[in-house]
DNA sequence: ATAGGTCAAGGAAGA
DNA sequence: TCTTCCTTGACCTAT
């Protein structure tokens, strides 16, 4: 029996003042004259946002939710090239670690999802190489934290390019280029608008990744295939991987915006997904991709507690008996 | 104090 | 070939 595993993202509704994605615009920071007082406000934002990051794991610990994805706008500009000279882990590292040690310590699963604008496709040079700076600062949070960086951080393929098929081709030329630390943090999820669950497993086969399914991304983008029957490939893509498959659930927002996210998640869609793939692994865990963040989760811990089928193992974790 | 505008990115889709 | 929209939380500006 397969045992389902609750994850919320980034940030929650329930914590004041905890946003773990302050910022400073490029444009301010060029306002303050003294370039080293500036500097030194960046670091102050970075640190306040992990230590929110450390304040949001130990609300997670009291609910029992040991599976979240970390901001990426820990350090606002850190990848920005009029900054290059900054060395902002040597004013980051004791944070990092902290927040590392404790997610290791309350055997907690954190990893990252980048924004769309890491494209390893694209044609453009150097668009690849600002997407593999980005990759690179995602890796380095990563070990300074003290973790294995494998197979934490989700990308997407990239764009189409007129040419579908080539374009997907040019991911596998460009993955030569990508340095192995990098394609080993890596792990590959179906998108809403190009490419569909079979055109990422056909990559994750090949180069030997681990597929994250979004089923909300594959019913407005699924050309026609039915993921059940690809499931296998996806579990089988984990078979490597010291952690378990994972996937994303979200609901859309109504039928005029079905590719939005909802304030919540259906709790029949996780449903119908667990009686189908219920036995498929030892572990499945899915990432809640809902607006109103870990309320949504709560919401449907609730939900699946009043299901007579539904066996809770934790606050936020569960199985499905027969 | 608060509302509405702006910011940053790359690509898709429409004009 | 161009413009507009998408997405996101938070910052910024005007009231």
């Amino acid at each position: 029996m397969t045992v389902y595993r609750l994850g919320y993202v980034a940030m929650s509704v329930n914590l004041q003042n905890a946003s773990p994605s302050q910022t400073m615009t490029l444009k301010s920071f060029k306002k303050i004259n003294d370039w080293e007082a500036a500097v030194r406000r960046l670091e102050r934002i970075a640190k306040s946002n992990i230590q929110n990051c450390l304040r949001l794991l130990k609300h997670n610990k009291a609910h029992e939710v040991d599976f979240f994805r970390l901001s990426s706008r820990l350090v606002p500009l850190a990848t920005h090239e009029e900054l290059t000279k900054w060395d902002y882990m040597a004013a980051l590292k004791e944070s990092l670690k902290e927040l590392g040690r404790f997610s290791e310590a309350n055997g907690m699963r954190v990893d990252f999802h980048p924004d769309h604008f890491v494209v390893l496709n694209s044609p453009d040079k150097e668009i690849f190489q600002v997407s593999l700076d980005v990759l690179k600062y995602h890796y380095l949070l990563l070990r300074y934290m003290g973790l294995s960086p494998d197979h934490r951080c989700v990308i997407h393929l990239g764009g189409r390019y007129a040419d579908k098929e080539q374009s997907l081709e040019r991911f596998i030329d460009h993955w030569a280029e990508v340095p192995k630390g990098i394609q080993k943090m890596l792990i590959i999820e179906n998108d809403d608008t190009s490419y569909t669950l079979e055109n990422c497993l056909y990559v994750c086969e090949k180069l030997n990744i681990p597929q994250v399914f979004d089923i909300h991304h594959h019913l407005a983008n699924h050309d026609g295939e039915s993921w059940e029957d690809h499931w296998p490939r996806v579990v089988n893509s984990w078979s490597h991987s010291p952690l378990p498959v994972k996937m994303h659930i979200s609901s859309p927002k109504s039928e005029k915006e079905f590719k939005a996210h909802a304030d919540y998640v259906d709790v029949d869609l996780l449903l119908d997904f667990v009686k189908k793939t219920n036995g498929s692994a030892e572990q499945i865990d899915c990432m809640i991709e809902a607006k109103k963040k870990d309320n949504a989760l709560f919401k449907l811990t609730n939900e699946l507690k009043k299901h007579p089928n539904i066996e809770m193992q934790t606050q936020s974790s569960f199985r499905w008996k027969d």
